[in-house]
RNA sequence: GGGCGACUAGCUCAGUUGGUUAGAGCGCUCCCCUCACACGGGAGAGGUCAAAGGUUCAAGUCCUUUGUCGCCCA
C-alpha cells in the first residue's frame, strides 16, 4: 500500500496533534517511585496574564530540551510548571481595563476589585499555558501551581511569619521609592535610573535680618515647599558666617536654620543646598542628625498635598512650572543652567519615582545572604556562564534590606495585624482573635500585600509540598536545575538562593543557567510596547514550532544575547524540511521495495533495529560502519554539550550528523542497494538505514519534538510504546571493544569521501557536463589505501560521476589530465590539450604559497633548540608527521606546476 | 563613579585548560529543476582575529594600555 507524504513539511498539519496527544496521555506527568536518577526542574513562572513572547520561548526551550533529554536518558524527570500573579503588572492592567468600561477601582472597593481580578485570571490567566501545551513542553501538568493560590499563600504566610519570629521581619518608617503612578513604594531593584537632561534651578533664600541671599541650586524645585533647612559645608569659606543664621523660605514664608553638614558637596551648584528630609533621601539623612522637621509636601499620587500652601492640587510637574514662575515674578530665581541628571523611573510605569517618608515592611537581608554567598562559593551552585557569579556576588555582598510591602490589592495579604486600642502589632499564620499584646478583639489586618517577589522566591520549595515533608520534596527538591534570564538573577535567583537555604537548609537548585535575551536587530531588548517584539506563537505557525526551537537553540551559546531573523529562521524550518525529505525518501522507496515482497516490520520493527548494524557477506558494509560511528561521535557530543548547556554545539553537531552525513553522504551511497537485485544487500541496507534512521530522530528529539514524533510513529513500535518522547536517547559509546572498528571505518570511508571530493572539484573546475562520465586513476604507493579503495569503486565511480576508475600501484602519467595531490595518493583526470590551464596553474600557484609558508614556520619552529625542549613530545611529533606531510605534497604540487607551464 | 562584557569572513556568531594551514550558518560566485528534498544538489571565493605593546619555545586565546559599542550597580 503506498503512502501518503507531502512533498513538504508541513508543521501546521502535525503538531496540533502531537501536543494535544502529549497532554492527554499524560505522558511527562513525573513518578516518584520511578527508578534512575533524578532531574527536576521548575519553570520560572510567568506572568499569569501575559502570554509566550520570544524571551519564554528561548527560556522554555531549553529547559524542554533539557527536559526530554534527561528524560530519553532514564531519569526519573519532574518540568513542573505554574504562573506568578504578577502584583504591580496584573493590578494595571486590570485597572485598565476596568477604566475602558467606566469602571473606577477604587470606587468599586477591595473585595470586588479582587474578585474582578480573580475573574480576569480564570479567564485570561490560561493563555499561556495553553501557549506552553500548543508548543509541546513537556510539563507535568497535574502539578501545575498558581503563586496565588490558597495553597501557596499558605506557605507564604508561614514563611512570613518564620522570619518575623526569627527577627529578621521588620516594620520601619522610610524614605522609600514611591510610584505615585502606581500608588505604591517599590524596592530598590524596580527603580531603573536613566541619564536626563534636566536643568539646575539656581534659587536665592533671603537671610533673615540681612540684606543678603543664600542661593542655592536645585534639581527640583518643586521640592523647595517642604524645605526645612539650608546646609552648607562646615569649612566652606564662602558660608561660614552664615551658619547658624536663618533664611525666609520663599513661597512659603517659613523660617528655616542655615546648618552645617560634612556630606555637603561645596562642587555642587553654589556649595549650599536646600534640605528637603521629606523628599530626598540624602536630606532625609540629613535632617535626621540635625533634628529636621519632615514637611511631605506630596500625596500619594504625585499631586501637591495642603501642605504645599497655594501649590495644593497641582500635579508636580505643574507645580514645578507654576513656582519657577513665581519665583522669577518676586526676582528670586537667580538663573537657570543646564544640568545631566540620573532619575529613578519606576519599571512598570516608567513614571518618575518620587522618593516619600513611609511606614513599610521590611527584609533584613544580611544574615539570609551570608550563607547564600557561601554556598555559591563553595560551588554548590554551579552558575552558568561562570562571570555572572561576580556580578552575583557583588551585589550580594552590597545587598540593603528588601522593602517587602506594597500598597496594592492584588497579592499575598501581609499576615499583620493591628488592635486598634493600643497599636499592637500580631503577626500570625491564621487570622487571630484577639491581639496578643493586649488582648484586644478590635483587630485590623493591615491593608498592604507583599512584593511578588516574596512568593517567587519560595518557589522551588513551595512548589514541592514545603512545609510538608512531602514524597515530591523527599524526591524532587533541592531542583537539579534553574534556567532563567540573566535580567532577574537579583531579583529572583539571589532571593531564591536565601530563602531556599534558610528554610529548607539546602541550595534550591543545583545550577543555575542564565540565558541570553532575545534582541531586535538594532540590538534593543525586545519589547511589546515599542512594538519590538515578535511573537513567537506567530512565528511557530509560519515556520513550526520545531524550527523556531532549533533556530533558538543554534545561537543560544551562554552569555551572547541573541538575535532572531528570518533568514536564520529559514534556514531552520528548510532543516526540518530535509528530515521531512528523508523520510519521504525511505518511504517511497520503501513502497517501491514493498512490491518485490518485503515488509515494513521485517526491516524497521524495534527488535530489528535494535540490533543493528546489520552484516552482508560476513561484514558490516564500510558506510553502514562509518554512519554509526558518526552517530555515536554526534551523541557524545551532545551530551557533553547539553551538559553544559552549550545548546548552540548540540545543534549544531546534529545539524551536521544529520545533513551532512546522513543525508549528503550515506543516503546517496545506499541507494542503489536499497532496489538491489541482490535481496540479500538490499534487506541489510534497509536494516541499516531503518535502524540508523530511527537513532538520527531520537537524537533530535530533545531540539525538535514534533517531526521526530511524527516519523518515528510510522516505523513499527513495541506494543504499548505511546511516544519517541519516553524511548531511549542513543547510545554515545561503542561496544566495550570496538573502538578500534569504529575508528578504523570512520577514517576509511573518509578516504573514501576525499577522493570524491576531489574529482567532483577536478569536474567542476572543467567545466563538465553534470551528467557526463568520464574514465579516472588512482594512484596510491601504498597498498592497503589501493585495497580499500577498491571495494568501494562502484560508489565513486556514482557519487563521483565516473564512468571507470584504474586503480594503480605506479605514478600517473605526467600529460594531458587535471590532477588533484596529496601526500597521500594522487588522482587523475584525462582532458584533450585544448582545455585551458590558466586556473589550474593559479589555483596551484596559491596552493603552493600557502603550503610554502605552513612550511616555513614548522621548520623554524623546529629547529630552534628551546622549542625542542620545552615543548610537549606530542606537539613536536604531530609537526614533524604534519611537515613530512606537506613537504610531500609541496614536492608534488611544483612538479605538476612545471609540467603545466612547460605545457605538457 | 564602580563592576562586567563585546570587538574574529559581507552579515550573525562559534572557537573549552595557550599548541600542527582559524570554523559554522546565512549571503556571494560558478554549474545543475538528476526519479526524497530548488525549503534542493555539486564546486568555489572570502579573515595580517579592533589597535599598540608585553609574557611565552608558541597568543584569536594570558597581561597592560588605547579606541569603539553594550549591559549592570551606585
Amino acid at each position: 500500500m503506498a503512502r501518503e507524504i507531502a512533498k513538504a513539511y508541513e508543521p501546521q498539519q502535525i503538531e496540533p496533534r502531537w501536543a494535544e496527544y502529549w497532554v492527554k496521555e499524560e505522558l511527562f506527568k513525573a513518578d516518584p517511585s520511578a527508578p534512575g536518577p533524578v532531574f527536576s526542574i521548575v519553570i520560572p513562572p510567568p506572568n499569569v496574564t501575559g502570554s509566550l513572547h520570544i524571551g519564554h520561548m528561548l527560556e522554555h526551550t531549553e529547559i524542554d530540551i533539557l527536559t526530554r533529554w534527561h528524560r530519553m536518558r532514564g531519569y526519573n524527570t519532574l518540568y513542573l510548571p505554574g504562573t506568578d500573579h504578577a502584583g504591580i503588572s496584573t493590578q494595571r492592567v486590570v485597572v485598565k481595563y476596568l477604566a475602558d468600561q467606566g469602571i473606577n477601582y477604587q470606587k468599586l472597593g477591595r473585595e470586588e476589585f479582587e474578585k474582578q481580578v480573580w475573574k480576569w485570571k480564570e479567564e485570561a490567566g490560561g493563555q499561556i499555558t495553553q501557549q506552553m501545551k500548543g508548543i509541546g513542553e513537556s510539563c507535568d501538568w497535574s502539578r501545575e501551581k498558581f503563586t496565588l493560590s490558597p495553597e501557596m499563600s499558605r506557605k507564604v504566610r508561614e514563611v512570613f511569619v518564620r522570619l518575623y519570629e526569627d527577627g529578621l521581619i521588620y516594620r520601619a518608617t522610610r524614605l522609600v521609592n514611591w510610584c505615585p503612578d502606581c500608588r505604591t513604594v517599590l524596592s530598590d531593584l524596580e527603580v531603573a535610573h536613566e541619564e536626563r537632561q534636566g536643568h539646575l534651578w539656581h534659587i536665592k533664600y533671603p537671610v533673615m535680618g540681612t540684606n543678603e541671599f543664600l542661593v542655592v541650586a536645585t534639581t527640583r524645585p518643586e521640592t523647595m515647599l517642604g524645605d526645612t533647612a539650608v546646609a552648607v559645608h562646615p569649612d566652606d569659606e564662602r558660608y561660614k558666617r552664615l551658619v547658624g543664621k536663618k533664611v525666609m523660605l520663599p513661597l512659603m514664608n517659613r523660617e528655616i536654620p542655615i546648618i552645617a553638614d560634612e556630606m555637603v558637596d561645596r562642587e555642587f551648584g553654589t556649595g549650599a543646598v536646600k534640605v528637603t528630609p521629606a523628599h530626598d533621601p540624602d536630606d532625609f539623612e540629613l535632617g535626621k542628625r540635625h533634628q529636621l522637621a519632615e514637611i511631605d509636601v506630596m500625596t500619594d499620587d504625585g499631586h501637591m498635598n495642603a501642605n504645599a500652601g497655594a501649590y495644593a492640587g497641582m500635579d508636580r510637574f505643574g507645580a514645578r512650572k507654576k513656582i519657577v514662575e513665581d519665583l522669577k515674578t518676586q526676582g528670586l530665581l537667580e538663573k537657570i543652567t543646564e544640568h545631566t541628571s540620573a532619575i529613578g523611573l519606576c519599571e512598570r510605569s516608567k513614571t518618575i519615582v518620587e522618593p516619600r517618608i513611609s511606614t513599610q515592611w521590611f527584609c533584613k537581608m544580611k544574615p539570609l545572604a551570608e550563607p547564600a554567598i557561601a554556598a555559591v562559593e563553595r560551588g554548590e551552585i554551579r552558575m552558568v556562564p561562570e562571570n555572572r557569579r561576580e556580578e552575583y556576588f557583588n551585589w550580594m555582598r552590597n545587598i540593603r534590606d528588601w522593602t517587602l510591602s506594597r500598597q496594592l490589592w492584588w497579592g499575598h495579604r501581609i499576615p499583620a495585624w493591628y488592635c486598634k486600642e493600643n497599636k499592637h502589632v500580631t503577626v500570625a499564620r491564621e487570622a487571630p482573635a484577639k491581639c496578643a499584646a493586649c488582648g484586644s478583639a478590635k483587630l485590623e489586618q493591615d491593608p498592604d500585600v507583599l512584593d511578588t517577589w516574596f512568593s517567587s522566591a519560595l518557589w522551588p520549595f513551595s512548589t514541592m509540598g514545603w512545609p510538608e515533608n512531602t514524597v515530591d520534596y523527599k524526591t524532587y527538591y533541592p531542583t537539579s536545575l534553574l534556567i532563567t534570564g540573566y535580567d532577574i538573577l537579583f531579583f529572583w535567583v539571589a532571593r531564591m538562593i536565601m530563602m531556599g537555604i534558610h528554610f529548607t537548609g539546602q541550595v534550591p537548585f543545583r545550577a543555575v543557567c542564565l540565558h541570553s535575551l532575545v534582541r531586535t536587530g538594532s540590538g534593543e531588548k525586545m519589547s511589546k510596547s515599542k512594538g519590538t517584539g515578535l511573537d513567537p506563537v506567530e512565528l511557530n505557525q509560519q515556520y513550526g514550532t520545531d524550527a523556531m526551537r532549533f533556530c533558538l537553540a543554534s545561537m543560544a551559546a551562554p552569555g551572547t544575547d541573541i538575535v532572531l531573523s528570518d533568514d536564520k529562521l529559514t534556514s531552520a524550518r528548510n532543516f526540518a524540511n530535509k528530515i521531512w525529505n528523508a523520510a519521504r525518501f525511505l518511504f517511497v522507496n520503501l513502497d517501491k521495495f514493498e512490491q518485490g515482497g518485503a515488509k515494513l516490520e521485517e526491516l524497521a520493527a524495534p527488535e530489528v533495529r535494535e540490533k543493528a548494524p546489520y552484516s552482508y557477506k560476513g561484514t558490516v558494509p564500510l558506510v553502514d560502519a562509518w554512519l554509526f560511528g558518526k552517530l555515536i561521535a554526534a551523541t557524545s557530543v551532545v551530551n557533553t554539550a547539553l551538559t553544559n548547556y552549550r545548546f548552540h554545539e548540540a545543534a549544531q553537531v546534529t545539524y551536521q550528523f544529520f545533513w551532512g552525513d546522513f543525508c549528503d553522504w550515506y543516503i546517496e551511497w545506499i541507494k542503489p542497494d536499497l532496489l538491489s537485485t541482490d535481496r540479500e544487500r538490499a534487506v541489510v541496507a534497509w536494516k541499516n538505514l531503518f535502524a540508523a534512521f530511527d537513532r538520527s530522530l531520537r537524537l533530535l528529539h530533545p531540539l525538535m519534538p514534533f517531526i521526530t514524533e511524527e516519523l518515528w510513529h510510522q516505523m513499527p513500535q513495541r506494543p504499548g510504546s505511546k511516544s519517541i518522547a519516553v524511548d531511549k536517547f542513543p547510545k554515545d559509546v561503542p561496544g566495550a571493544d570496538d573502538h578500534s572498528w569504529w575508528a578504523g571505518n570512520v577514517n576509511d570511508f573518509a578516504l573514501i569521501q576525499e577522493v570524491i571530493s576531489d574529482f567532483r572539484n577536478i569536474r567542476a573546475e572543467m567545466k563538465l557536463d553534470p551528467k557526463k562520465k568520464i574514465p579516472a586513476e588512482f594512484h596510491s604507493a601504498n597498498q592497503g589505501d589501493r585495497e580499500r579503495i577498491e571495494p568501494s569503486v562502484d560508489g565513486i565511480l556514482r557519487l563521483a560521476i565516473l564512468s571507470d576508475l584504474k586503480i594503480s600501484a605506479e605514478p600517473l602519467p605526467k600529460a594531458g589530465g587535471v590532477v588533484r595531490s596529496n601526500s597521500r595518493y594522487d588522482v587523475r583526470v584525462a582532458y584533450s590539450n585544448t582545455v585551458d590551464t590558466t586556473t589550474e596553474k593559479m589555483r596551484l600557484k596559491k596552493e603552493i604559497e600557502g603550503l610554502q609558508k605552513a612550511i616555513a614556520s614548522k621548520e623554524r619552529q623546529l629547529g630552534d633548540d628551546t622549542f625542542r625542549s620545552r615543548a610537549p613530545e606530542k606537539i613536536i611529533k604531530g609537526l614533524e608527521a604534519t611537515l613530512m606531510q606537506q613537504r610531500i605534497e609541496l614536492e608534488k604540487l611544483r612538479k605538476r606546476l612545471d609540467d603545466l607551464e612547460r605545457g605538457a
